[in-house]
DNA sequence: AATGAATGAGCCTTCATTCAT
DNA sequence: GATGAATGAAGGCTCATTCAT
């Protein structure tokens, strides 16, 4: 029972930090939302920074719980993949209303960053990445450069992420019309993927490699080239 | 000497709001900075709030005046166009180091939209986009939905901001080389751009038009259909 | 037209020192109503208080200009004459909406003296109070203490003011039904002098004087033996 | 001990509350007082303004304890009773010198009513006026109205309130003799008494019944008709 | 182990007032 | 003579935190 208090804080306090911020929750709205003495945050956590904290990793993994990494179908193709790995991350930013506020703590952590970004980071964000570099490894001819992957990766996580962060604004600038079927998961999934396969088609160009013909056309030169593989997303 | 005050309480707030963020930045430190006394907030703009709001505008306002849209260079191809756009977008997210603070007081408002939001994008925002948006169309067959040109410069300009949101990850996942060669505005702005020119590929293959071969290869065809013209970044 | 800004401030101050009261009410709320600079209030009167002074007194003294007291008509019997005095006082107190402000003025006084408050009795209280000891005078026999008629005085005016200061109990001890006829500024006149003519009888009886059979019944042994007189409401 | 605080804030406001009102007195003025912390208002009782109410309340409610309404004596006539209920009333007004202070908080409450004026009506007020009422039905004719005997009560009490509110007038007027044996308590109630036992003859006369001649003479006939029964103050 | 009470620092705001023009 | 700008003091209130139990 000890720690039934410390588990039903952190709990409440998740939206909570993700929808205020830091600065603008107060002690006293989590102790109320969870039900306990107000006393409670420092008894268990210490301060209201050390809550914090806790309450950023312990919403991170307990959705990796929840939402586990897919396993890759078998006989993927790259450009599966690639969509799969796509279609994750806009679930995990745009998903289902409720599920979001995850990701709203992790932008705060972007913009302001505290002593739990960079668990974070090699906890949750580094394994995802090092998938997508091992996918795009398989794309890319072998002598490309480390960085360039980096970058092509950045490129490709970039144009998803945009839509969580800039949200706001993309709303304002295409009015109300962001609900509709134009800017649904789906719709976004295919434009993003669509976009970086052809996008890839530049970067295979630059190796030494012989067969132009292959590569080009259609995106289908991607699909070719990747054997197998399971990844993450 | 009426507005002295006045003035040199939005410049000394601007960074500030940026660093802090609003509930955490108080009136006092702003009218410390300022060297004002603690009335004159509330004297000039009636409210923490409004004084909020104004900076925002203000800071946009002066970064526009200090930082003009550029000209396209006579001749320039679509390529060259393009290139200048994402340079001038990296420049305002990253550029100057110290400066950056005007796109850290956006940032924030993409994540916690405030009254201030609305006249932010229709002022400073839109303008730009629609620049996008023109130089999409020369570059895209006619019949290319407006949808699809949105998307497509959502998908740029994610790249970019990317560096600028998700700054701290990026770093923590590249490791202490984020200075380097690799990670400079120029060379993001190469390979966003050569990225974002391979992808447009995809999206001239779309159209019902004859000749497929001359357009795609290295990106040249997208050169090659571009008239010069101006267009502000 | 230097008086004429003085002038507005004053008129404007004394509803909104009577509704508020002087800690309530606020420098900037009377010029704001009397449509006048912040700073004029200081310019005219040098204080917040002198200014609360200078309109209690410029109040009453305005109150008397436009409601002079009344004359006796001729041949007033003594019972006519507290009837008129009764009423008038009555009419101080409540009447007519809008006019009540400067009975609130004088109410805050009596439960808060200030400096305004000697000048205020002596001015425009004690003319009254002096007219009704005469009145009584006319009324009592001669041997009649100076103390007993005082305190005959205040038993009458006390039933007046009684509705006015214990108003807000009055209206809820009575219900709903405040504003009947019962308690129109009629019917209260005529109970109170109806009430306070039959008291007297108890202070003529008192003196050694010899016909007791003329004073008591119905009242009116008192009308009989008051000559007319001028008395001042 | 988890009272005591909250029972020292609340037994300091009163005085201080009556002597400079509410808008006049501050919370830290308050608790500098009660000698304690000055978040302990906001703590115990959530607003100055709630505090203000609770206040109210308690001062009442213990100078009920302290000065319990009185029993009739046994074979108390009628003017026995009249006397005692305006001694009880004067005695509340201007008793023990330096305790009126609860007095004054009723007088800021008529003045400007708050929501603490209902609640103080009904449970502090209203018994003392039911009483009055009930034995002013004993010395008056069964079929005389409501709206009289309350008109009749209104007068006996704003006679006696008179010395509380027009206080600073009374001393005013009549000169520095204020605290001479004129104006005692016992003087004023024997004044009052009398005064007001010689106007009820008059409304005794009022109705139908049918011999005058025992009523009316020096207030003996109201006590000759009233039984003798406790009725409290 | 857990809590109700209490704390002191600090928040934004409002005030009457003053000053330079 | 009159005002817009500025001032410093103080206001009520909220906060995260601590303490005695």
């Amino acid at each position: 029972m000890a720690d039934e208090t410390r588990l039903r804080i952190l709990r409440t306090a998740g939206p909570i930090f993700a929808e205020c911020g830091f600065e603008a929750t107060t002690v006293r709205e989590i102790c109320a939302a969870a039900e306990v003495n107000l006393a409670s945050v420092n008894y268990h956590f210490g301060s209201k920074e050390t809550l914090y904290l806790e309450t950023v990793q312990f919403a991170h993994r307990e959705k990796l719980l929840r939402v586990p990494l897919p396993a890759w179908p078998p006989h993927a193709t790259a450009e599966d993949k690639l969509r799969l790995f796509v279609r994750t991350i806009l679930n995990r930013c745009l998903g289902d209303g409720a599920v979001g506020w995850e990701t709203r703590l992790l932008m705060r952590e972007m913009l302001h960053p505290t002593h739990a970004c960079r668990p974070l980071v090699e906890e949750f964000i580094r394994p995802q990445f090092d998938q997508l570099l091992e996918l795009l490894a398989e794309v890319l001819p072998e002598s490309t450069d480390l960085v360039v992957r980096q970058r092509i990766a950045f490129s490709i996580v970039g144009q998803c992420l945009h839509y969580r962060f800039a949200n706001e604004f993309v709303v304002l600038l295409i009015g109300a019309e962001r609900d509709s079927e134009a800017y649904s998961i789906d719709a976004l999934c295919d434009h993003i993927t669509k976009f970086s396969l052809a996008a890839l088609a530049a970067f295979q160009l630059d190796s030494p490699s012989p067969s132009c013909a292959a590569r080009v056309s259609h995106g289908r030169s991607v699909r070719d080239r990747i054997p197998a593989a399971p990844i993450p997303s």
